[in-house]
DNA sequence: CGGTATCCAGTAGGATACTG
DNA sequence: CAGTATCCTACTGGATACCG
């Protein structure tokens, strides 16, 4: 339970408590709209940083090397460089990684069924 | 694919063109942290808003109304006010709502069941 | 109790320029 | 080509105060 604040102070909780503050620390790190795109865009597979950029519509440079650093250090994706030169250098989902896409997916096919919906609901709001 | 942009240019694609633009549009509206929290709080149960404050631990009130507005425009959460004093307001997720709570749990899981390989990528990556 | 408005500090994030 | 650093604006989001 990531919502759920752990009962209070008993000494054997600590572990939780950082287990839970830890869960909510990554999980804020990933519920962002370009972390979430771009798993999804290397879900289909490896990819260059120039070829993220041009899957992931909007992204600026600086916004995708900060999330590629992010995930990296959560060990969802790989970063192999090839010293080459000009530099390659090429991304990965891991193992995790994979899963979590998974999950990405389904709230993006979620999004697309339900376009109509939606539109349907904000017009009526709107008004 | 949220993430891919439509072919160029072709008249005919210009619903389609409209429907990925309102699907990214839509995706960066949940994907962020308080709104995919709030969801995840509500797929217990229907709660009123201060039984929200407290079970989305460390939301603001602000950043509350906010995302539960956006929430109510977009059709996933029925607002039911009660004119009772002191006023009385509850939060539903709707159909929709409990559908993209079942993928938001499937994430919750995810982060729950990675914290150790995740702290394993940390550490080896900060050095 | 729940919502709205105001203020303002902190930061997210774009543009740009430079390195290997 | 990919990464880092700098600057600077605009917006996010917290604190506070006040209405119904």
């Amino acid at each position: 339970m990531v919502t759920k604040q752990l009962l209070k102070g008993l000494p054997e909780d600590a572990d939780l408590r950082r287990a839970d503050s830890l869960a909510r620390e990554i999980f804020s790190d990933i519920a962002n709209k370009w972390a979430l795109l771009i798993i999804e865009a290397l879900g289909e597979r490896t990819l260059r940083f120039s070829e993220l950029r041009a899957e992931v519509e909007g992204v600026s440079h600086k916004m995708l090397t900060q999330n590629l650093r992010m995930l990296e250090r959560n060990g969802l994706v790989d970063r192999e460089v090839h010293p080459t030169v000009p530099p390659r250098v090429e991304y990965t989902l891991t193992g995790p990684g994979q899963d979590l896409r998974a999950a990405v997916d389904v709230i993006c096919g979620w999004t697309h069924q339900h376009l109509g919906h939606i539109e349907n609901a904000r017009t009526r709001f709107d008004t």
